[in-house]
DNA sequence: CGAAACAACTCTGCTTTACAGAGTATCCGA
DNA sequence: TCGGATACTCTGTAAAGCAGAGTTGTTTCG
């Protein structure tokens, strides 16, 4: 028997705000730690948190760079992060693949139980 | 400026096993708990547990049949588990249509930062 | 040079959650 | 009535999210 797509799901990258970043930097060569923030609308600390995990998992790296202007912190998803992110993609579309309620009702309302 | 879609993610229905539990019962009128804790692979306290929630948060409904055979438990999805569920795939679809990942590779690698 | 402003990290505490495993009640068939 | 199965509940542990305060370092302005 085929294993459930939901043991496919990696808990480091299926999370509200860590899937939001990953999204965000998907298209991008880098980005502010401060835009991050204000499109995720996330506070602080708490987005640091999530950067964190997501760089101890490899997912994201982080650069500085100071000088002219303010002091600055770049991220960008790394090649691991966009394998993790599009494996998570390919996950939920099997996983939501069986939901036929994307364009209609129940076609045939089966029942199903583990002896039929 | 637009809420980001991670705002419109519902945190009783976007996790693990709550996805697979609810896309299990999608396409169907109703099924066995025996068959929800094999396909998705769950210790028995674990999918009780998460069923609760659901159950909590109005998403699925539970009834119990006995007489002849076993005993058996049956959860069904609710109209609003049916929209829940609706209004996470079509978050995520917004939060992941920003992904050019889908296809190919970033096409032109910007940077993004708060004052450009 | 010193003070204020700002960026970003760290730390702390609170709350919630997942999860496994043990125990328990109910119901069936033999 | 006993054994087995189903499914629920309870408990403990570990992890996670999150907000807010505090800290450090840097830039800019007086």
């Amino acid at each position: 028997m085929t294993p459930h797509p939901i043991h496919d799901i990696n808990d480091d990258v299926h999370q509200r705000v860590r899937l939001g970043i990953l999204a965000s930097l998907s298209g991008l060569a880098k980005a502010d730690v401060r835009h991050l923030k204000t499109t995720l609308d996330v506070t602080d600390g708490n987005l640091g948190r999530h950067l964190q995990a997501l760089e101890e998992a490899g997912l994201v790296a982080q650069s500085k760079t100071t000088g002219n202007g303010r002091p600055r912190t770049w991220v960008k998803i790394t090649a691991k992060g966009q394998r993790a992110l599009r494996d998570e993609i390919r996950a939920l579309q099997r996983l939501l693949g069986e939901v036929g309620a994307l364009s209609g009702q129940p076609e045939t309302a089966r029942e199903l139980s583990l002896d039929t």
